[in-house]
DNA sequence: CTGCGTTTGCTAATACCTTTAGGCAATTGC
DNA sequence: GCAATTGCCTAAAGGTATTAGCAAACGCAG
């Protein structure tokens, strides 16, 4: 009974692997076990759950994110800012898909609390301060922007802009362009009616 | 051995629903036999797979959704059918989480193509035709208010909002009227820089 | 270095879910 | 009314998750 050498750290980056080559939903302990070459019940003695498993990947995922968004951002502002933070977002989900859907999965209310979720928060309030906007317009705007890069990245990843011989590239850039006249409207208080 | 009266249809519609009370990932062949008070095995008469099942769930919930979203323009044009379009939509997936889901099931190539997803994209054009944007801007507004709807929605129904006091509808609405802004300056010609 | 407690991986067992194969009865069509 | 089809069943195999209890390996104290 050699010892492997495991631990949840090196289960979840595995699992974050995994995720990235088959997908985050077929991320499975029985998975994990077969390549470390070990029975699954072995793993219980470092995770409590397939649940866990997930969340920890999950966790990983939003650390990885919030670095790289973070140092996209580092130093840039208004529209600049606004482009490096959507392309950061946009660039870690096409590299890696199965941890990108991670950092989607549904964490209960504390874990998500104490995650790195809440720094995307602050980045996203960091990236609007240029465009000096009132509360609520801010928590607005903050969730608009959410919407858009979620939203584009995952109609991406999911195919749905492959029917239509027109760039994904130049669509994204062309939201980014809205994005940014469209804060700025706002910001100034010539919003549109 | 009485015959209950099963048909790929009637499993497809109980899908849905059980979709919509425990989750489209819970949605099983096992479940359903469970409802039908049937063996398992004999739903394999009527579906070839639990991916067949799934799929079929996911091409309901897309005509489902396309319906409400036509009826819910019809007669409407510029802001007014923006706002019928994303509401219908919005409505949908908060009435219906798990068939929302269901929707967003990724669909083989052939499948999606005599989906009516083709009839969601026929509406986003129709509706975008008020701001008489050339192409290839109509092909990125397209993009943009999928990814919009479908970000906030989802964003929604994960909880993403409950963190702030803001009132999600407030938000939603400062969005719509955000997209309509962008939109005509852009149909205009006076796009921002 | 020896012994003891803890850790870590194992076997065994239970419980689901999916899928295939083969059988018998109810239903349908002629 | 009979034959063919269809619909549901039993049986069985394979995958995943989880728990319980055991034994070897490890790590630290003396």
């Amino acid at each position: 009974m050699a010892r492997v050498g495991l631990s949840a750290e090196r289960l979840t980056l595995a699992g974050a692997e995994l995720a990235d080559e088959v997908g985050f939903e077929q991320v499975t302990l029985s998975a994990l076990a077969r390549q470390f070459d070990v029975k699954v019940a072995s793993l219980y003695s470092h995770l409590k759950s397939s649940h866990e498993l997930k969340t920890r990947i999950a966790l990983l995922a939003l650390e990885e994110l919030a670095d790289r968004v973070s140092e996209a951002v580092a130093g840039r502002a208004g529209r600049d800012a606004l482009a490096a933070f959507a392309d950061a977002y946009r660039d870690y989900a096409r590299r890696h898909p199965g941890r990108y859907d991670a950092a989607r999965f549904r964490l209960d209310r504390e874990t998500a609390a104490a995650s790195a979720g809440v720094r995307h928060a602050q980045m996203t309030r960091a990236l609007l301060r240029a465009y000096d906007l009132d509360e609520p317009d801010e928590t607005h705007a903050v969730r608009m922007l959410g919407s858009v890069f979620h939203g584009f990245v995952s109609l991406e990843a999911a195919g749905g802009f492959s029917h239509t011989p027109v760039d994904a590239q130049a669509s994204w850039e062309w939201t980014l362009d809205s994005l940014d006249a469209v804060l700025r409207a706002r910001g100034t208080g010539t919003a549109a009616p």
